[in-house]
RNA sequence: GCCGACGUAGCUUAGUUGGUAGAGCAGCCGAUUCGUAAUCGGCAGGUCAUCGGUUCGAAUCCGAUCGUCGGCUCCA
């Protein structure tokens, strides 16, 4: 049985969760000592937090100077001198006022705000903020007495420890980035330098760690999708509105075959909406008063005003209501790959990973009360499916749920988000799956579980979101008729395993480092005539393939004849540039024998095979979707 | 949206302290007809993101705009 394995936190700061103790009181350590060479550099630099982070450490700091590259090599140096000294790390315990006091003198105005938190309210946490490490435990709810320090050389700096006993006890560190940070991340507050740092306890962790940045930027699905043509941006066009080209289509084609394969097995029907809505919609669903900067503006038509959709949900709800629903209707699975838009803030873009307009591999389930548990396994189950399949070994889900205090950003009924809960939780357990919570992430109007999962160089991603809304049936009175003859409420179950297309391949492309198997891949074969007297058998060899009975999305094996006048090699090169799965060489010999000679792109020769038994192969690798691995 | 960096042919990029752009790959043409990751030669392709300013002169300096990247914030 699964246990939850931290509990709010966001994915991106966790602290390494295998990481001892050690090394991350290293890390902590580490900031400390930056932060003290920083004050050698820059005597009037003022101080936000520092906190130990997954792989090392950073501090937010408040500078005369805009921070460059080079100054990194500065600081790092400065480091390495302090280091050497075998600093101590002294903790010094103070009374409250005698604290902000002393760091009133030395100017550290954010220490002082942290302090007077500290001495008001017993903590310095705000809101889902992450990362702040300098609060000292008190469980009272009123303020704290007395707080503790640490000092390195002259660096002084309000903290609740651990720390490292002497500097030299800092294994292996390297300054890595400079980025903004806004003070206690509000984007109101004045926003700071924050230096990022990598710590490990060995030279070859840092350069595993190092090689796995390296590895990633190869990976990076930007770079793969312009060498794979996979997707095009255009300025004329607008930011975050990704242009599939052919081959990144053939990808979105397959995935949703796999969709709708799975979804029809798991009892789903198919529905198709429009692109715009009126306003009214919104206002109903409750979706425009919470998300209206977050929605492109509306286009007004006859005095209406219409909105380009965020989200699917509504239009189904439409659907269902368009008839009278019975106990026996349901559970009714409507699923819809969705296009849909949303006005991200500019700076959020990013590929595809993060769009403003995007396809959903959505799909709405309404069910009876006493059936939303089941319901909602079996949607954990079909995630597990797809990852199966995709080779994804690790996964959890993160559970969110609402902040109940601020029930201004969560629908005021705390009796039904704690059902709710339960539902989910009931779920969870059963499905065996690993799980994390993370409070105050719940949608508006239910809670939800993100699919966390792992590339195979260990990038982590939330890719899918499911939520058990009941709030949808209040608002848009979804009921059915029971069998006692009265009308019921549903719950609502969103859901989407395969997240967006844009998300998804974005993920994959990064996961397959752009190799992907034989039944996603854009194309799947390349015939290579080695002179032009080979050319006519060549074409009676690609007939063949393409005519086979291939149940790809695209209707038949994807396959290509490489005509062009240049050399055997040069065309073998440019298929595995291309990343194609299979090159069938055909020359004399193969001309002679009626076969195809097989290079794989891994190197592998599967020497001369006669062409059906290609296609047989090819034809199992489509519909196991699995490649056939040859060592 | 905010802070910072960046923006030279389809792609990767060179271009000293300002003196109106060079290369490799890809493309096209020609020769080569090849046995498992690049045959050779030629041609063409850039209003140096856009607009404005400083200057005798701007890819180089300044400003604005657009876009990209690293973060922050956000993510129904």
């Amino acid at each position: 049985m699964s246990q939850p394995i931290e509990k709010g936190t966001e994915a991106k700061n966790i602290p390494a969760p295998l990481a001892p103790a050690e090394l991350e009181r290293m890390r902590h350590s580490a900031a400390h000592l930056m932060a003290a060479a920083v004050q050698q550099l820059w005597p009037t630099a003022r101080f936000g937090v520092g906190p130990a982070v997954k792989n090392g450490f950073y501090y937010d700091l408040d500078l005369p100077v805009q921070l460059t590259q080079a100054d990194l090599g500065k600081i790092e140096q400065k480091m390495r001198e302090l280091k050497n000294k075998k600093l101590p790390y002294e903790r010094i315990e103070l009374p409250v006022d005698e604290a902000i006091a002393e760091m009133e003198r030395r100017g550290q105005t954010y220490k002082v705000e942290l302090l007077n938190l500290l001495k008001e309210k017993g903590s310095t946490a705000v809101a889902k903020e992450t990362g702040d490490e300098d609060v000292i435990g008190s469980n009272e709810s009123g303020g704290v007495a007395q707080v503790s320090f640490y000092k390195t050389g002259e660096f002084l700096d309000l903290c609740r420890g651990p720390h490292v006993e002497s500097s030299n006890q800092i294994a292996v560190f390297k300054l890595m980035n400079i980025a903004g940070a806004y003070w206690r991340g509000n984007e109101k507050n004045p926003q700071l330098q924050r230096l990022y740092g990598a710590v490990f306890s060995t030279k070859e962790e840092l350069d595993h760690y190092l090689w796995q940045l390296e590895e990633a930027r190869k990976r990076d699905h930007r770079k793969l999708g312009q060498e794979l043509d996979i997707f095009t941006f255009s300025d004329d066009v607008g930011q975050g509105l990704p242009l599939w080209m052919p081959n990144g289509t053939v990808i979105r084609e397959e995935l949703e075959k796999l969709a709708k394969e799975e979804e029809r097995r798991d009892g789903y029907v198919r529905v198709s909406t429009p692109h715009i809505t009126k306003d009214k919609l919104y206002y109903r669903s409750g979706h425009l008063p919470y998300y209206r900067e977050d929605m492109y503006a509306p286009i007004e038509i006859e005095g209406e005003e219409y909105f380009l959709k965020p989200m699917n949900c509504p239009h189904h709800h439409q659907l269902y209501l368009a008839r009278l629903r019975s106990y026996r209707d349901l559970p009714l699975r409507m699923a819809e790959y969705g296009q849909v838009y949303r006005y991200e803030q500019s700076g959020a873009l990013s590929g595809l990973m993060r769009t403003r307009g995007f396809n959903q591999n959505d799909a709405h389930l309404y069910c009876r009360y006493d059936q939303a548990k089941d319901e909602f396994l079996k949607v954990m189950r079909l995630h597990a499916r797809y990852y199966d399949m995709m080779g994804i070994k690790e996964y959890y889900m993160r559970f969110s749920k609402p902040d109940l205090s601020k029930l201004d950003k969560y629908v005021n009924e705390p009796e039904k988000w704690l059902a709710a809960m339960e539902i989910i939780k009931q779920a969870m357990d059963e499905s065996g799956y690993p799980y994390v919570e993370a409070e105050g992430e719940a949608a508006f109007y239910g809670p939800k579980i993100d699919f966390m999962i792992k590339s195979v160089i260990g990038t982590e991603y939330a890719i899918s979101t499911n939520q058990l809304d009941f709030v949808a049936s209040e608002r848009f009175e979804l009921s059915y008729k029971g069998e006692d003859g009265k009308d019921h409420p549903v719950y609502v179950i969103h859901r989407a395993p395969l997240g967006s297309h844009e998300r998804f391949v974005a993920f994959l492309i990064e996961h397959y480092a752009g190799v992907f198997p034989t039944w996603l891949a854009p194309v799947q074969a390349v015939i290579i005539p080695i002179s032009d007297r080979h050319k006519e058998y060549a074409h009676q060899v690609y007939e063949r393939l393409f005519s086979s009975e291939v149940p790809t999305a695209t209707g038949g094996i994807r396959v290509l004849l490489d005509e062009a006048r240049e050399s055997m090699q040069k065309k073998i090169r440019n298929a595995q540039v291309k990343k194609i799965p299979y090159m069938l060489i055909v020359g004399d010999k193969e001309a002679e024998d009626g076969v195809v000679s097989v290079r794989l792109r891994s190197g592998v020769d599967l020497k001369a095979m006669p062409v059906e038994e290609l296609i047989d192969r090819i034809r199992a690798e489509v519909k196991t979707r699995q490649d056939i691995v040859v060592s």
